[in-house]
DNA sequence: CGGTTTATCCTGTTTTTAAGGGATTGCCGC
DNA sequence: GCGGCAATCCCTTAAAAACAGGATAAACCG
């Protein structure tokens, strides 16, 4: 029985290149693609494939939100996460929302192929690359408490400690010392490069 | 005489998507793809073709640096740049690179049909989106002189003030008043949200 | 030429952070 | 039950940044 495959992804160049990859596959069938979560989850009340193929960034939801949702609605269904980005937090945070594997759009046709029957075993891919990023992500990894990505995101948002701690029915020092410690985990000086490294590490 | 077209982008899905959109095209010769900027410059040197559908993002150099060695080595190759992002000054950069179009991955093959018979007669060619986002970013432009950009990065690598005005060998209130005028610019209150804006702006 | 922008510099005051030092509570896992 | 961590709170001092309200010389541009 072939392989069932849905494609979630904004770019119509990229759903045509993985149709072009996959379309003299004899053990897949393409069951169609969406553009966006909402007609991604619109399709799945009607069928489920056997493989979705995500892309991280839609236009209306992140995928991994949107990788969450499947996953408890239907979580017979198998998700690759597909993105440009190597990025250490995005790959983290789509394996934990469900995925089952994550390929770069770089990926060669053997690799997708690869990757397709590896989780239709139920077992986990990465691609090369991204495993890559994964294991050197885990020598210095920054994990923050909720605490502090909510402060965190608090300060870039422009508010001082005392509007921060107002807003959180908190004392201002508790937030002095967050900051502290959020300058102390990302090794920088100040707010400027605080800031900086946060978005460059997409924590923001 | 068909159009020689040519792809730069390290995706090899989006290449194989291109690929597939053009391949039933009369007019179109597919003259082959790089994947980096240095293969890029190498398969030119052999032969040029009509059309460079060309990615912004590359692995070894930004697409806007080879948008511009390549015009001024072959200035009759058209360029037409190619990305995910709609973001205002990428595409400002891209086109006073010298390129002649700016196509978005998610055009259509109508899109990417008409942009290429636009450009090729020697005329511009914008995808609806790009366009929008540029008569969207008409309107408000945040434009630094050289020595607030200047400033603008040395504060987001966490120099102090006195720092910035040793390294510049000026004073530093002379930092303080580029630092307050940038404050002015973004709209903004205090470094944390001049750093973020800055940041999702392109401007770091 | 004359206006505009740019970059430079000044004197203040007030607010906010940074950097040191601690302390307490509650929760989780071993 | 104890160690570790998260989250909370406190103090002090010095540095840094924000805010206000200026001025001047040079360069750029129509």
């Amino acid at each position: 029985m072939a392989t069932k495959v849905f494609i979630v992804d904004d770019h119509y160049m990229v759903v045509e290149g993985i149709r072009s990859l996959l379309q003299n596959e004899k053990g897949i069938e393409w069951t169609g693609h969406a553009m966006n979560a909402a007609s991604c989850l619109a399709f799945l009340q009607r069928q489920q494939p056997d493989i979705i193929l995500m892309d991280i960034n839609l236009p209306d939801k992140s995928g991994i939100d949107l990788c969450r949702e499947v996953k408890e609605k239907y979580p017979s269904v198998f998700i690759i996460g597909l993105s440009t980005f190597n990025q250490q937090s995005f790959i983290q945070k789509m394996m934990d929302s469900g995925a089952s594997g994550y390929v770069l759009k770089n990926a060669t046709q053997e690799e997708l192929m690869e990757a397709i029957s590896v989780v239709i075993k139920g077992k986990i891919y990465f691609s090369d690359e991204a495993s890559q990023v994964l294991t050197k992500a885990d020598v210095n990894p920054i994990l923050l408490t909720r605490r502090e990505k909510e402060v965190l995101e608090l300060i870039a948002e422009g508010l001082t400690n005392n509007e921060i701690a107002q807003k959180l029915f908190v004392s201002p020092t508790t937030i002095d010392t967050h900051r502290k410690n959020l300058l102390a985990k990302f090794g920088v000086r100040n707010t400027a490069s605080l800031i900086r490294d946060a978005t460059k590490l997409q924590f923001i």
